[in-house]
DNA sequence: TTGTAGGCGTTATCAA
DNA sequence: TTGATAACGCCTACAA
């Protein structure tokens, strides 16, 4: 805070005590935009930039005396390391990609969260791209990221399986919702939450069941049809498949004749916003919920609680899931030992308004 | 697609007709990890690499023939540009940054999604962050980003006017939700929407209202309030402000004393979070709602309509101003002239069951 | 422990 | 129109 009076001090010698900046240096920064390299902390430290470098890189394998002046020195010019720069010699840019199919999809919003939290946490950048449900879309943006990424996090993406493992061996990836052999992914115990739900539906007298599918690419409404049929062969409910559809409001709005159709006293449906469509196309024709139809959902999305009546789903834990993805991503990075990444996430099932007893049972 | 059969040509000889590359090069790409440079593309199409440079980079300004031939060579090496490189000597990242309060925020969806596609449609890509409601978080994550982006859009931002005028000075800023002098900013219009609810309230026959603020440091809840008064006046209506509160479910539902406290009909909240939080504890506690309190938010958020009864509220341009941060900061960017950026974004009354007549008028 | 020198892939300046 | 050549800011052998 004390102030060296101007004209007092040679200006041209820098006194490494006095908390003043020579004023070559100065005007010479001020010139660059403000922002100061380690060629000026080293002018003013007065040590080698490679000396910088390497105490601002990996400390401890210097001096502590020089390190100390060094991160002075950085300090007093509020130094900024230059991403940019240091990606070019190490080829790592410090910075993740997150593709999500629809970053509407109240789905996305945990794991987005998740996901930025743990790469900011360790010093990375999240960016989050969006390839709205399109597999094409979603190539695109993957080769346009690449070059710019140390590393991929791939949410319900809609590539194929070869398509993933080629990217997979050019960059580090980790998918969210999808398993692909020889390829990091983080799973839902998918198993779990459904046993859950086609107990509860059993329990409430349920036979038979329908299930309203998500997209034809999506993995995890295969993976979720699988369970389904697992869970209620066990339970010996009646059971059938019809979609696919669109996972978005619109798209459940639009498959309630076909649900009605199958004359099941309840219906899965592939997530949370579906069931919404779902059973706002059946109040506006009157049909009653859960009265007349049982209605399920999956993820336990924001607004799911605020339905009314609200909705009964299969929930998972979507901020874990973009956490741990991008922890995974990070000991790839690393070289270290990936961690629990097969260990299977917690699901479970949310009992809510819209499933009840069959009115006829 | 014609094979040429290996052995029948020199490979240490390209032959810009074949679709082949030359053993050697081929070998050093590979070694490299696959990524061509401009100097492979340069030797394969036999031109130098500052020839390719302004090929790719400024096209036109080059033979026709050269940079066809260089063009045909990049894709044949399947040539991606080092942003980093390029990064370096112009300064320029192709990334922008995006900071919300909240990403889990619904009304955060909306203008990410925007900004995102706007982005990317420019070449850009776009950097989320949260600052998770904290200006210190907030500054610590700008200042994080600063030198690595091109740009900086500050959505509901908790800075102070000084510290934003800061960043500005350093790097090209845009907000979104806030007006500092000297600083673009995208806002909606307010005080349309507004008008629009209490004269709704008004023609319900609502005389006293209470607005139930957001966060303090918030500038849009200030703005609210300032045209809500305004309003009241104009329509003769008494209005009380109370707050602040947290922007969340949670917040509103943890402030229903307080507005029934105010013996107001009609409660305006801050947003639509703080709006069904609210309506949540009435009916916890047997409030009935439009009957005994009228509530209305802002925002459109998404749930405000699954909500029951569904939320009245004040809605806006989310995406669209999400889209037009982007293009007002690529136009400073550019150096162009900044488009509409002081014409206010729509806002706009929309009804719904949450609002009715007061039951003792 | 520290300094020297060369390289990372691109753009930009200046000649040719 | 094209080609050398020198940045850009940092990292990293290698040498001292």
């Amino acid at each position: 805070m004390a102030r060296v009076p101007m004209g007092e001090v040679q200006p041209s010698e820098p006194s490494p005590e006095a908390s003043e900046i020579p004023g070559e240096l100065a005007e010479r920064i001020r010139r660059r935009g403000g922002r100061a390299t380690i060629y000026d902390i080293a002018e003013l430290a007065g040590v080698s930039p490679s000396t910088v470098s390497r105490a601002l890189s990996k400390p401890g394998r210097i001096s502590a005396k020089t390190e100390a002046r060094i991160r002075d020195a950085a300090s007093r010019l509020s130094f900024r390391i230059n991403p940019m720069a240091r990606a070019l010699p190490t080829g790592r840019s410090q910075t993740l990609a997150l593709l999500v199919a629809d970053i509407t999809n109240p789905v996305v919003f945990g794991i987005v969260r998740g996901a930025e939290h743990e790469a900011a946490r360790a010093g990375y950048t999240l960016v989050v791209a969006e390839s709205q449900e399109s597999g094409e879309t979603e190539a695109e943006t993957t080769s346009r990221l690449m070059p710019s990424v140390d590393g991929i996090i791939l949410a319900s993406t809609r590539l194929s399986d070869d398509a993933i493992r080629l990217t997979a061996a050019r960059t580090p990836v980790v998918l969210i919702n999808r398993a692909v052999s020889e390829v990091d992914s983080v799973l839902p115990d998918v198993e779990k939450g459904v046993a859950e739900l086609l107990n509860h539906l059993h329990a409430l007298g349920h036979r038979s069941i329908v299930y309203l599918a998500g997209p034809q690419i999506s993995w995890v409404s295969g993976r979720r049809w699988e369970s389904l049929l697992d869970s209620s062969e066990a339970l010996g409910m009646a059971i059938v498949e019809i979609g696919p559809t669109t996972p978005t409001i619109d798209g459940g709005r639009g498959a309630l004749r076909r649900v009605l159709a199958s004359k099941s006293t309840a219906a899965v449906a592939f997530n949370d916003l579906i069931a919404i469509g779902l059973m706002q196309a059946a109040a506006r024709q009157g049909v009653e919920i859960p009265g007349e139809l049982s209605v399920a959902g999956f993820d336990n999305v924001f607004g799911s609680e605020l339905m009314c009546p609200s909705v009964t789903t299969v929930g998972s834990e979507l901020e874990q899931a973009g956490r741990r993805a991008v922890r995974v991503l990070l000991a790839r990075l690393g070289g270290d030992d990936v961690e629990d990444a097969s260990e299977l996430l917690d699901t479970e099932l949310i009992v809510r308004e819209s499933t009840g007893p069959p009115r006829d049972v």
